[in-house]
RNA sequence: CGGGCUGUAGUAUAACGGUAGUACGCGUCCAUGGGGUGGAUGUAGCCCGGGUUCAAUUCCCGGCAGCCCGACCA
């Protein structure tokens, strides 16, 4: 029901903000600023929010992952052990203070917390693999953030560690990750433009894999081959590299994209100064071999939103709107409220537009908001025998009668 | 962290060394009822501190906040 929600719409983009993503999502009452880089998510945002995380967990979960939750204090010790407590090594950490003196830190990444967890329970072989996840806020405290949502000093996500016995157990579960992420991607609406790209690697490869979705607003530059459908990173894009990955430099393509995620072997990088082993077989002990998964969900978000608008607002893929159907009643209440009851029974979102304001505004707040499908109830939809539907993405409407749209919409 | 810029009602903006005007919003009323409808009326503001000055929202300094470019990063 739209005149219970609180958030109300605005005409014109605040002015601290030049990013699309925040302008739009600001104006439709998805996210209020809270101050530079940090942003509330509002109940609209959050459903989407949510729609996103539901499908990251549904590809986690089929590829093995099990979810829980890391704590948001991170305790010093444990991350002194890897040496990354240290801001000569991380110059972003918030820091505070406990009441008796000691301090904790605010989690930037989850690594040494899941070795630290893992390393009570991994003990032999048959342990192993074990691929814990969590979705999470992540604070970093940033120098510059900027383009909205697309970095923030807090933002949500989705991190996922694969702990195995070797690393040829862990390629088998790195390609795994690689196609969930792509499967990701697609059904989220972005699968089209985003591309596998090489990026810098560490010590246990040559290579970590980013996806990176083509925008306009993008921060990172990569080049991307159309037949191949992979991409390189403007930080490693070397003509040995280009060798490495038998791809020709005339063939590329540079373009502007949206990093949405990273995938990384990390291989002992953490298990060993966390002494992370197991016992194989034969009673021997080895280092367990690691890997990172991360997609930000809410840069996420922002990244649909930069990529699915026009002049008017957001145009949401179905996947992840907030709502399936926007009813607007154009003083047919009545008549709007049956449909409403209908749809909700059949299970289908529907944001209800009953608010007692002009047509013209109610259209704008519609395209604003970007809910897929529009649904208007008035004199003269009736008149015209039921309901008038448009999808947001289309301009063309057409009138079907109320019995019909109950029965097709699913 | 370097460089640049900006802080005026809830939002977006204007003007000014003599304390502020407009639009939207919000309240009330009338009209209207398919693209931010028309009219009336009300409501609400100069980021903080210091300095210069008879007088500072305006000029100067400092602070805080925000934006942009670069470096860094999911």
């Amino acid at each position: 029901m739209q005149s219970k929600l609180f958030t109300k719409t605005r005409k014109e983009a605040p002015k601290d903000e030049v990013s699309m993503n925040a302008q739009l999502l600001i104006r439709a009452g998805f996210i209020n600023k809270e101050m530079a880089g940090v942003y509330d998510i509002l109940p609209l945002g959050l459903k989407v929010i949510n729609k996103i995380s539901d499908i990251v967990r549904d590809e986690m979960n089929k590829i093995g992952g099990i979810e829980m939750k890391t704590s948001v204090l991170q305790n010093k010790e444990v991350w002194e052990k890897s040496g990354r407590w240290n801001d000569d090594v991380v110059d972003n950490w918030f820091k505070t203070e406990l009441k008796n003196g000691s301090e904790a830190g605010l989690s930037f990444t989850n690594e040494e917390a899941y070795s630290s967890i893992l390393k009570q329970y991994i003990s032999s072989y048959k342990d192993l693999p074990v691929y814990p996840y969590d979705f999470k806020e992540i604070f970093r405290n940033e120098t510059r953030s900027k383009s909205g949502i697309l970095r923030g000093r807090e933002f949500y996500w989705k991190a996922l560690y694969s702990f195995s016995k070797d690393e040829a157990e862990h390629n088998i579960f790195y390609e795994k990750a690689k196609a969930a992420y792509q499967k990701i991607y697609e059904r989220v609406g972005i699968g089209h433009l985003t591309y596998l790209t090489f990026a810098s690697g560490g010590t246990f490869s040559k290579f970590s894999h980013e996806f990176q979705t083509i925008c306009d607003s993008g921060e990172d530059t990569i080049f991307i081959d159309e037949n191949k459908k992979i991409a390189v990173n403007k930080e490693v894009f070397t003509d040995e590299v280009l060798e490495d990955l038998e791809l020709e430099k005339n063939k590329l393509i540079e373009k502007k994209a949206i990093e949405v995620g990273n995938i990384f072997t990390l291989g002992t990088k953490f298990s060993k100064p966390f002494d992370l082993k197991y016992k194989d077989e034969k009673g021997e002990e080895q280092l367990v071999f690691m890997g990172s998964y991360g997609i930000g969900i809410s840069r996420l978000m922002g990244a649909i939103v930069e990529v699915f608008h026009d002049e008017k607002g957001i145009v949401w893929p179905e996947s992840v709107a907030p709502f399936q159907v926007h009813l607007l009643s154009l003083g047919e209440d009545g008549q709007a409220q049956k449909i409403y009851d209908e749809l909700e029974k059949k299970g289908i979102e529907v944001l209800f537009d009953d608010r007692d304001v002009s047509a013209g505004e109610k259209f704008a707040d519609s395209d604003l908001i970007g809910i897929p499908l529009r649904v208007v109830v008035s004199k003269k939809s009736l008149a015209a025998g039921g309901v008038e539907i448009k999808k947001r993405n289309e301009s063309e409407s057409k009138v079907v009668s109320i019995e019909e749209f109950i029965k097709q919409i699913k």
